[in-house]
DNA sequence: CAAGAGATCATCT
DNA sequence: GATGATCTCTTGA
């Protein structure tokens, strides 16, 4: 191998995502969201991500039963989940397991690499927050229910060959579910141990 | 640096 | 009518 070994983009289909949520959420970690606007992609490393594991889960929105909101979590995997917070941002998360069982990985921060530059700046800050890497992407509720496994996708996730070894995996409770009582400590969110590009919470 | 408050609206009661 | 899977700004030690 050399430096100019093939970089192999694979494209992330639904069996990747038809899984465990937790395996999923692990999984992610060194993959590439890409973004199509226009010509131009946009896309990051996932650094950190959170698994939100089913109907039982009192952190998971889809707790709260099937609505005209959380109807895509029972939705077959690869689907795209988003919703506004607080107001003013968004979130995005990515639907899991078989169909009609609710489940889902929410995306909390990326190391943008792609036309890194095209954003007029290198802020490691850009998408380091599920909020912020929505802002930095243009990513809003039009996206919700598309899916990353659809052919003309423009959001998708890719595989290029990074793999995260097991000893820089971080495992800890999620962030902003103290009101989901047991379920507020489960283990539940993942980051790359180290990485500057992780939320701050 | 840490802690606190405000922004602002979709969703559910 | 209350609240939230967040972020940024202000205040003060």
């Amino acid at each position: 191998m050399n430096d100019k070994c093939e970089m192999v983009n694979q494209r992330l289909g639904r069996s990747f995502f038809e899984r465990d949520t937790k395996a999923v959420a692990r999984d992610l970690l060194g993959k590439f969201l890409v973004r199509k606007i226009g010509k131009n992609n946009l896309a990051g490393r996932i650094v950190e991500t959170e698994a939100y594991v089913g109907p039982h889960d009192l952190a998971c929105h889809a707790s709260k039963g099937k609505t005209s909101r959380t109807k895509v979590m029972f939705g077959s995997a690869g689907g795209w989940y988003v919703y506004m917070i607080y107001g003013m941002y968004h979130c995005l998360n990515i639907v899991t397991e078989s169909k009609n069982y609710p489940a889902a990985v929410l995306i909390r921060a990326l190391e943008i690499t792609d036309a890194f530059d095209r954003l007029g700046t290198r802020d490691f800050r850009l998408a380091s927050g599920p909020g912020k890497l929505c802002r930095t992407l243009k990513i809003d509720k039009k996206l919700n229910c598309a899916s990353a496994v659809a052919k003309n996708a423009k959001l998708y996730i890719e595989d290029r060959g990074i793999k995260i070894p097991q000893s820089k995996i971080v495992k800890a409770k999620r962030i902003g579910v103290d009101y989901a009582g047991k379920w507020k400590n489960k283990p539940l969110r993942f980051y790359i141990k180290g990485n500057k590009f992780v939320s701050k919470a």
